[in-house]
DNA sequence: TCCATTTGCCTATAAGCATTAGGCAAATGT
DNA sequence: ACATTTGCCTAATGCTTATAGGCAAATGGA
């Protein structure tokens, strides 16, 4: 009986794609086994159950943002890193929605410090190094920033601006304007 | 036979609590079938589906959040309005996660045009009249507006402000001042 | 090259969830 | 009082995750 040469990596590579296909909470174990032509049970050898299987897309996806993000960002400083780091989250997500949806899963919070997350969040706060602000704003514009961003891609993706004038690429382009102008121009507390 | 007294409204009203209790995607009609002691297949005549289920909780959690969002808005404008309608998002989502979950479960376009999600569209806008913005502009911040806040409060959710400090609250005080100081002066197109 | 061990995929099984079909009894209205 | 409608039931199907145990393919030591 031929085997299918299975290994974690392949099974969570091909989870990946599987998550951008049909989205992440349908990438299940059994979608995975018919892919590869096998039965269930056999994925059970190279993860330890579904959520491993999640875990590890998720894993995959924070890596491949840090890493896209990284490059995009290298070299730049202020509005220019700003749209750097923020296009990066939002082409992703719209090359790889499945994948970004994994970035949003709840990881143990032992994995999560061991993951690529720390290193996107060094580069979000890397972004503001081009501004002048001291802790705790600092902080507070970090927060603010990731969940500009991070809103912004979600509510994209879910169509909330699909329907309707003006052209979401124009509000995206004018909102990367508006924060640059907000980090410059940061109230005092 | 003694009857459970089902009916689809009682039906969404547990729907919404439960999902609170276990999460919106734990919310499963075998679930609420045991809540009420009775077996799933009875649930089926008064709901389709479970999509029904889930699309009720929905439109439950809109209904609540313009309600909300429009009664603390009344009669505030600039900075006080900008606060009514974050903190309305916020609060919600504290105290009902798996409802606020809810709310961002993708509605076919046709129930979407007809569900409070509209008003609360209309309520974001609102805000929008302390501030002197023409169109496009005034859509552009729209945008970032809503984005931030569901950006905030969805990363809150997730736990990600949750071990660090400075504290999450103070974090979303200054965020609310920088809204309201990016909106009093939006860069010019 | 032979053979022992490990590894990979299998079958079988069980439990939880969504869904449909068909039945009986309680509620309702005339 | 009786016919109709309605509400909840049992039964059955199919899909998902998960575990246990088996056999054959790969691997490596002598």
């Amino acid at each position: 009986m031929a085997r299918a040469g299975l290994s974690t990596q392949r099974l969570i590579d091909a989870g990946a794609e599987l998550a951008d296909e049909v989205g992440f909470d349908q990438a299940t174990l059994s979608a995975l086994a018919r892919r590869f032509d096998v039965k269930v049970a056999s994925l059970y050898s190279h993860l330890k159950n579904s959520h491993d299987l999640r875990t590890g897309i998720a894993l995959l996806a924070l890596e491949q943002l840090a890493d896209r993000a990284a490059e995009a960002m290298a070299g730049r400083a202020g509005r220019d890193a700003l749209a750097a780091l923020g296009n990066t989250f939002r082409d992703y997500a719209r090359e790889h929605p499945g994948r970004y949806a994994a970035a949003q899963y709840r990881l143990y919070p032992q994995a999560a410090a061991a993951s690529a997350g720390v290193r996107l969040s060094q580069l979000t706060r890397a972004v503001l190094r081009g501004y002048d602000l001291a802790e705790p704003e600092q902080t507070h514009a970090v927060r603010l920033l990731g969940s500009a961003f991070h809103g912004y891609v979600a509510l994209e993706l879910a169509g909330g601006f699909s329907h309707s004038a003006p052209d979401s690429q124009e509000s995206w382009s004018r909102s990367l304007d508006a924060l640059d102008a907000l980090l410059r121009n940061w109230p005092a507390p």
